[in-house]
RNA sequence: GCCGCUAUAGCUCAGCCGUGGUAGAGCAACUGACUUGUAAUCAGUAGGUCCCGAGUUCGACUCUUGGUGGCGGCACCA
C-alpha cells in the first residue's frame, strides 16, 4: 500500500507503509523530527505518533506555530498535574486547559497549596522535563477506563468520563506513571516543555458552578523558550506598573475607605478629568439629538416591583427605609427615564425620543468582584435610552456604531471589538419581534463593514444587544459601551405614543452607554496612559516654575494669562533647586513643564520641556499657547 | 458570596512564627539654612488606639477567636 504526503509548501513524499507523522518528518530532515511536537492532518492535529494510513496533506507542527504553543502548554498543565500527584499522591486530578498565556488544573486536595508547594510542584516539573519522559497515547474501552480511575480514587475523572457522549472513544495519555484522560494531541515527550512558571493558586468551583465544591486551581504560564518566558513576565510588571490603583494613589487621583466599600472618594485631580469627560459627553448628547435629564436617586419599591428589577435583582439592590416606605437607590436609570416619556401623551413625531442621564447608580455587588474604579457599588453612567418604533431600530443603532467608534477614537482606542447577542432560552416577546430585531442589529452590524462576532443565547431575557469592547494599549479588551433593545420595559410600565392611524402603540426601547461608567472608563484611561494623559485630558496642563524668587511675578502673570485663555495651568514657586521640580511634575506626568529664569524674563520667553524630557526650546508665550492648542487639538472647551 | 492570602507612620515595607515585655527604616510631610538653570541641596523636627471586637496571659502589634477592609482567582454583573 503505498501512501502520498502532501506537505504544505506543495511537495510530495511516498511511503510504501503507513507512516506516522514522525516518520513523515524524519524523512523531511532529522532537525524538524527532532522539533516536532504534531502534526495536522488534514487539517486535524494528531501526535507525531499518528499512523496516517491514506492520502492525506500533512503539515509538521513546531514550537513556532500557534497550534505548537497550545500543545506546549496543554502538555505542561498534564506535565504539572503529573509533578503534584508525585508529591501529593492524594490530590485527585480534575480538568486542566490551556489558557491566554499559559494554563491551569485544577486540584482536589485536602489542604490548600502554599507558595512553598508551588516552587517544590515546579522543580519537580522540571526533573520531569529534564528526565524527557515519553508521552504515550492510548484507547480504552469506558468501564475499564472507569473502573481504573475508581481504583485510583479519581472520582472527578469518573464524573467526567460518565459525562462524555457514549459514542465517543476515549483516548489517554501517559508519562511514566502518570495516566490522564485527554483528547490530545500532547509533545511526544516531556523534554520539550522546557519554559515554565506556576503563577499563583486560587479556588475555582468544580464545573464552574459555585454551587459545587472549591476546587484548588494552579495557574501557570508556558512558552516556547526562555526567552519568551521571560518576555511575557516583563509585560506582567509593565501591567502592574500601569495599575490605576497605583497610579491613582501616586497622581493623587482618587482613594476609597473602609467606610465606603466600592466607592470612589475623588480628589481635585482625578474629578478634574472627570469633569473634562463629562463635558466631552454632554457635547456629543447635544450634537447628536439627545436630550439630557437627571432623575431621583431614591425610587419607590413599587416602580421595582412593576420593572420587573425587585424580583430578579433585590439581593443587589441598596434599600432605604423612610416613614414606612421602602425606596431602593436606584441601581439603574431605565424605569425612571420611561416616566419621563411617560409624562404627557407621545405622538409618533416625538420619535425617535432620546433621553440622556448622567445617571448615578448604586448596586450591592458581591464583596469578591470588587476591583479598583473597574468594578465599584457606586457609579455614574453615560446613560441614554432611545425610544423607538420597531421600523426605527435598525437606523438608530447605526448612527450609534458610529458614534461609538468615534469615541473611543477620540480617547486614544484605535481597535474595538463588535459583538451581537442573540435571544436566550428564557425570555419575554414573540419569535417574531425576535426575529425582526435581531435582523436590525444584524443588518446594522453588517453596514458598518466592519467584522463582528456572534454570541448566541447570550442577548438580555428582554432583547438583542451588541457590546463593543474596546483594546488598551496592553492588547486586553475592556467591555464598554453596549446597546440592548428592550420589548419589555415600555409595555410593564405603560409607555405608549400614538400612530399614524390614531392608534395607541407601545415604543421600543434601546438601552445605551458608550462609557459604560465613568469609574471604570478613567480607570481604563488612566492604564492605557499609564497616568500620562493627553494634554486634553490632563488634569494640569502646563506647570511654571520659577528659579528664584526673583521670577515669581512673572510666573504668575504668565499663569494667569494662559489661565484666561482656558488652559488648566499651575505655578510652583517653591524655594528648590529646579531640577527638583521638574522630577517631581515630570513624574505627575504632566505634559509641558516652563522654566522662567533671569534670561526669560528679560526676554519675555517661557523655556519648555515636555514630560518625556524633550527640550521644546525657548519661545515666547503666544508660541507655547500655539503648540499646547495644537496639541489639545478640538477637544477643548473654553471653561 | 466562595477558596486562599493579607492589614504596622501619608506611601513602600521590616519587627510578629520558633523567642509575648506597647515599634523601626526609606520616601513623603513640617521647620531652618541655601536663591538655586532642566529627573532628588543640606540639617533638623514631628508623625503610630500596630484594621475593629472578644479571649488567653501579670502583660498581646505578636498567640486564639469573631468581624471588617484589601489582594489573587472563582461565581456574579439588570
Amino acid at each position: 500500500m503505498m501512501v502520498t504526503i502532501t506537505l504544505p509548501d506543495g511537495t510530495q513524499k511516498q511511503f510504501e507503509q503507513a507512516p506516522s507523522v514522525f516518520a513523515v518528518a524524519e524523512a523531511i530532515g532529522p532537525g524538524l523530527a527532532k522539533a516536532a511536537l504534531a502534526g495536522k492532518v488534514d487539517g486535524d492535529l494528531v501526535d507525531t505518533s499518528h499512523i496516517i494510513n491514506q492520502d492525506a496533506e500533512l503539515a509538521i507542527v513546531t514550537s513556532r506555530d500557534a497550534d505548537g504553543l497550545d500543545i506546549i502548554r496543554h502538555s505542561c498543565a498534564h506535565l504539572m498535574a503529573n509533578a503534584v500527584q508525585n508529591l501529593f499522591p492524594s490530590a485527585q486530578v480534575t480538568i486542566g486547559p490551556v489558557i491566554e498565556n499559559g494554563f491551569y488544573y485544577d486540584f482536589s486536595f485536602e489542604r490548600p497549596f502554599t507558595p512553598e508547594d508551588l516552587e517544590a510542584i515546579e522543580k519537580e516539573m522540571m526533573r520531569l522535563s529534564k528526565e524527557n519522559v515519553a508521552v504515550e497515547r492510548s484507547m480504552m474501552e469506558r468501564e475499564e477506563a472507569v473502573a481504573m480511575f475508581r481504583k485510583m480514587g479519581e472520582d472527578y475523572k469518573v464524573e467526567i468520563i460518565e459525562s462524555i457522549p457514549g459514542d465517543e472513544g476515549l483516548s489517554f495519555y501517559r508519562q511514566g506513571e502518570f495516566i490522564d484522560l485527554c483528547r490530545g494531541p500532547h509533545v511526544p515527550s516531556t523534554g520539550h516543555i522546557k519554559a515554565f512558571k506556576l503563577m499563583s493558586v486560587a479556588g475555582a468551583y468544580w464545573r464552574g458552578d459555585s454551587n459545587n465544591e472549591m476546587l484548588q486551581r494552579i495557574y501557570g504560564t508556558a512558552w516556547t523558550d526562555k526567552k519568551e518566558l521571560k518576555q511575557y513576565l516583563h509585560i506582567l510588571e509593565e501591567a502592574e506598573r500601569r495599575d490605576h490603583r497605583k497610579i491613582g494613589r501616586k497622581l493623587n487621583l482618587f482613594h476609597f475607605q473602609e467606610e465606603a466599600p466600592g466607592m470612589v472618594f475623588w480628589h481635585p485631580q482625578g474629578w478634574n478629568i472627570y469633569q473634562t469627560i463629562k463635558r466631552y459627553m454632554q457635547d456629543l448628547f447635544e450634537e447628536n439629538g439627545y436630550q439630557e435629564i437627571n432623575t431621583p436617586q431614591l425610587v419607590d419599591y413599587s416602580l421595582w416591583d412593576k420593572s420587573g428589577h425587585s424580583a430578579k435583582f433585590s439581593e443587589q439592590m441598596f434599600s432605604v427605609e423612610s416613614e414606612n416606605r421602602m425606596y431602593a437607590i436606584k441601581p439603574m436609570n431605565c424605569p425612571c427615564h420611561v416616566q419621563v416619556f411617560n409624562q404627557g401623551l407621545k405622538s409618533y413625531r416625538d420619535l425617535p425620543l432620546r433621553l440622556a442621564e448622567f445617571g448615578s447608580c448604586h448596586r450591592y455587588e458581591p464583596s469578591g468582584s470588587m476591583h479598583g474604579l473597574m468594578r465599584v457599588r457606586s457609579f455614574t453612567q453615560d446613560d441614554a435610552h432611545i425610544f423607538c418604533t420597531e421600523e426605527q431600530i435598525q437606523d438608530e443603532v447605526s448612527i450609534f456604531i458610529d458614534l461609538v467608534y468615534k469615541v473611543y477614537q477620540d480617547f486614544g482606542f484605535d481597535e474595538v471589538i463588535l459583538r451581537l447577542s442573540t435571544r436566550p432560552e428564557q425570555r419575554v416577546g414573540s419569535d417574531e419581534v425576535w426575529d425582526e430585531s435581531e435582523a436590525a442589529l444584524t443588518e446594522a452590524l453588517n453596514k458598518t463593514g466592519r467584522d463582528w462576532q456572534l454570541l448566541p443565547g447570550e442577548g438580555a431575557f428582554y432583547g438583542p444587544k451588541i457590546e463593543f469592547a474596546l483594546k488598551d494599549c496592553m492588547g486586553r479588551e475592556q467591555q464598554c459601551g453596549t446597546i440592548q433593545v428592550d420589548f419589555s420595559m415600555p409595555g410593564r410600565l405603560g409607555a405608549q405614543y400614538v400612530a399614524e392611524d390614531n392608534s395607541r402603540h407601545t415604543p421600543v426601547m434601546l438601552h445605551r452607554a458608550i462609557f459604560g461608567s465613568f469609574e471604570r472608563f478613567i480607570g481604563i484611561l488612566i492604564e492605557h496612559y499609564e497616568g500620562a494623559f493627553p494634554a486634553w485630558l490632563a488634569p494640569v496642563q502646563a506647570m511654571v516654575m520659577n528659579i528664584t524668587d526673583k521670577q515669581s511675578e512673572y510666573c504668575a502673570k504668565i499663569v494667569d494669562s494662559l489661565k484666561n485663555k482656558g488652559f488648566r495651568v499651575e505655578s510652583d514657586l517653591r524655594n528648590e533647586k529646579v531640577g527638583f521640580k521638574i522630577r517631581e511634575h515630570t513624574m505627575q506626568r504632566i505634559p509641558y513643564l516652563l522654566v522662567a529664569g533671569d534670561k526669560e524674563v528679560a526676554a519675555n520667553t517661557v523655556s519648555v520641556r515636555d514630560r518625556s524630557g524633550n527640550d521644546l526650546g525657548v519661545m515666547d508665550l503666544a508660541q507655547f499657547e500655539e503648540v499646547l492648542q495644537q496639541d489639545i487639538g478640538n477637544y477643548s472647551r473654553t471653561q
